[in-house]
DNA sequence: TTTGAAGTCTTAAATGATAAACTACCTAAA
DNA sequence: TTTAGGTAGTTTATCATTTAAGACTTCAAA
C-alpha cells in the first residue's frame, strides 16, 4: 500500500533552522511580520528543495476555508448527452483554477431528495456552490438562499418567492427564444412547432417555451398545444418528438427546438420522413454546439458563450465567498442568433 | 458575509450526555466497542436533530484519508468538443459517489508542466488519481508510477519503459480501429483515408492509427502517407482535414475517422464537395456519440461503454487506495462495431 | 545606565475528529 | 475474599497548520 511521505512545515522549519510559525509566515507572505530577507530566502529555498506543499486538511481545519467550490450538475445524466454542460464545466474549471479554487464535482440524480448535495456544505467540503440547471423542485435550495450561503445559480430565471437574495448568471432565454421564433416568422412561416429540450421543471425550458409563445402572440399567430412536444435532452427524444409532430394532419412548416442536440434528432426524423430541410421544414436550434455548423444542413441556432457564463459565475461566487457586496444579483450573458442553412437562409455553409 | 454555524461532535456529545469519542464510535459504527443500545440511539437522535455532519478537514487530518479522488482531464479544451469525455465524467462521478468518494475535477492545459496536477497529491487533497487521455509527455507521471501512487490511467496503451507498475483501464483501440478499417475493406474499398482525432502524442490516437495501418497491411493494401491527416478533436478540424484529402489527385473512396465529433466535420466537407455518403465516400467513426445515429446519414462507428470504463476505473482505483492486490493491471473494456448507413451498409436508419 | 522601540523570531492555543490507552463498575469464578 | 473478565464508556494524544501573544535581541535616546 502506498503511504505518502508527508513533508510537513515542521521538517522545513527544522532544515531551515527556524520555527514552524516562521515557515508559515514566509510561505503565506504574511504582511506586518518582520522576517529578515536572509531567513525568508532560506525558508523558501528549503521549501522548494523538499517540495513542500501545505497539507490541505490542516489548512482547511484551522482557516475554515477550503479553497474549493462545489459544482452541482442537477440532473446527472444530462452530462452524457447535452453538449453545453461540458462547455460550462470547462469554463468553470478554468476560471476557478485561475481564481485559486479547486472544483468538487457533484452529479446529482434527484435534487428533490433532501440531501442531494447539502452534505458538501454541512461537512465543510466547499466554500461556495454553483448549480448548473437548477430545478424548481430542488429541496435544499430555499434553505440555502435563506441562510445566505454563497451560491450562484446558472440558468435560473426571475424568482421572487424566495426569502433571501438569489444570485444568478443567466442569459435572456425568453428573448433569445423569441428572437429565434421571430426569425422563422420573418421568413414567412405561419405554423411553427416547438420541441422543448427537457421537462418543464427546468427553468431554462420554461423560458424558451415562453419566448416561443410570446413571438407567436405578438405576430398574431395561433398558439397550438399540439405543436408543442416535449424533448428530453437527447437526439433520440427529438427524433421521437418530431415523428409525433409529423403525424399531425395540419403539419407545421418550421420547428424551433429547445437545444441543438435534440435538434439533431429532429432533423433526422424530418429527413427520414422524406422531407427536405429547410424547403419543407425549417429548423432552428439553441446552444450552438460545436458540431452545429457541420450538420447537414448547418443548423441555425442561438449562440451562448459558455466561457462568459463560467467567468461571470466564478467572479460572482468569489465575491459572495469573500463577503463582498454584490450589486448586480442577476448577471446576463450575451446571446445571438447564428443564421445558417437549416432555417432557409441560403448561403454557403457557414463555418463560424 | 456568510459564516457557517459549525455543528461539532462536541455539541452532539454535550447534548447526548456522552463524550466526543462515543459520538465518533456510534456514528462510524466502530466494531468491538461496547456502546449500549440506549446510548447509541440517543446519540443518533441528537446527531440527526442537530443535522451533524463531521467536519471534512478534521477527519482528513487525523485519518490521512480524504475520501476524494482526483480526476485529471489532460488537455482541458477537449472537454468542450469531445463528446466521449463528458460521458466518462458522468460514469466516474456516479460510480465514485457510489463507492463513497467525492470527485475533484482538475482540467490541465499542459501536462508537460512540472506541477500540472501534482499539487493535489502533495497537498493531500486526494487519495488517488484517474487520468483521462494520458499523454506521453506527461511530466509527473513517471515519478508517480515509480512511487506507486494510486493511479489509474484511461486510454493508455502498453507501456514497458516504466520503473513501476502501471494500472490502466483501456479498450482495444488497435483492434477496434482494425475492425473498422477491415469492415471498409470488406465492402470493397481499396483506397481508405484516415483522419486522426488528435495529435499523435495521445496514446489513443496512436492506437487507432496503428489499427488502421495493420488492417491495410494484412489486406495487402498500400499505406499512403498522404491519406493520413491529423484532426484535432473538433468537427472543424475534421472539415479542414477532409478538404485536404479531397484535393488529392487520386482520391480515396472511404475514410476512417478517429472519432465521431471529427467525423461530423468530415461528413460536412464531403457533402459540401458535392459527394454523396456512402456512395462516393464511405465514412466510419469512433466512439458512438449520442447523436451518431441521428446524423445524415447515420454514422457507422465503434461503440465504447463509458459506463464500463468508469465503473472499472473506480473499482480498480479503490483497490489501489486500499492497498489491496490488483492482479490484472490492464483491464480491457469491450467495444463493438455499430454498422449504420454511412459506410454503405444499406438498411433503415438504425436508431440504436 | 536605564528605558523604549523596532526588528526578528518563538511559544502556545486552537481547529474538530479519531484512536490508543485507560478507568470505573459489575458479575462470576476461584 | 480476591481476582479475572466483560461492559460501557472516558481521557488524552495526535494530525499539520494558522495566529495571537509573547520573548529576545539590538540600537538609540534620555
Amino acid at each position: 500500500m502506498y503511504s505518502a511521505k508527508r513533508t510537513t512545515s515542521q521538517e522545513v522549519a527544522a532544515r531551515a533552522g527556524v520555527s514552524r510559525t516562521t515557515v508559515s509566515f514566509v510561505l503565506n507572505g504574511v504582511v506586518g511580520m518582520n522576517i529578515s530577507p536572509t531567513t525568508r530566502a532560506r525558508v523558501l529555498a528549503v521549501a522548494e528543495e523538499l517540495g513542500y506543499v501545505p497539507n490541505a486538511a490542516a489548512r482547511m481545519l484551522v482557516s475554515g476555508q477550503t479553497q474549493t467550490i462545489g459544482l452541482v450538475v442537477s440532473q446527472a445524466e444530462h452530462l452524457q448527452v447535452d453538449a453545453f454542460i461540458p462547455q460550462i464545466l470547462y469554463a468553470l474549471s478554468m476560471y476557478s483554477q485561475e481564481a485559486g479554487y479547486r472544483v468538487l464535482l457533484e452529479t446529482v440524480k434527484d435534487v428533490s431528495k433532501p440531501d442531494a448535495y447539502s452534505h458538501l456544505i454541512k461537512g465543510h467540503h466547499i466554500d461556495g456552490l454553483i448549480i448548473i440547471n437548477s430545478r424548481s423542485d430542488d429541496a435544499q435550495l430555499p434553505e440555502l438562499i435563506r441562510r445566505n450561503y454563497p451560491l450562484v445559480l446558472m440558468g435560473f430565471p426571475d424568482w421572487t418567492e424566495s426569502s433571501g437574495r438569489v444570485h444568478r448568471v443567466t442569459s435572456d432565454g425568453v428573448g433569445s427564444a423569441k428572437l429565434a421564433t421571430q426569425h422563422l416568422i420573418g421568413l414567412g412561416h405561419r405554423r411553427i412547432a416547438h420541441i422543448t429540450f427537457s421537462p418543464e421543471i427546468y427553468f431554462a425550458t420554461q423560458d424558451r417555451h415562453k419566448g416561443y409563445r410570446l413571438a407567436l402572440e405578438e405576430a398574431g399567430l395561433e398558439y397550438d398545444q399540439k405543436l408543442v412536444v416535449r424533448g428530453n435532452y437527447s437526439a433520440e427524444s427529438g427524433f421521437v418528438a418530431m415523428q409525433q409532430i409529423l403525424k399531425a394532419r395540419h403539419k407545421p412548416t418550421a420547428v424551433f427546438v429547445g437545444n441543438d442536440t435534440v435538434a439533431v434528432g429532429v432533423m433526422a426524423a424530418i429527413q427520414q420522413a422524406g422531407l427536405r430541410i429547410p424547403e419543407d421544414m425549417a429548423v432552428v436550434g439553441y446552444d450552438d454546439i460545436p458540431t452545429a455548423a457541420y450538420l447537414s444542413p448547418a443548423l441555425t441556432t442561438i449562440r451562448l458563450s459558455a466561457l462568459e457564463h463560467g467567468q461571470k459565475s466564478i467572479a460572482m461566487l468569489q465575491k459572495l465567498i469573500r463577503g463582498e457586496n454584490v450589486i448586480e444579483d442577476n448577471i446576463k450573458c450575451g446571446s445571438e442568433l447564428v443564421i445558417r442553412a437549416s432555417c432557409g437562409y441560403k448561403k454557403n455553409l457557414d463555418k463560424t
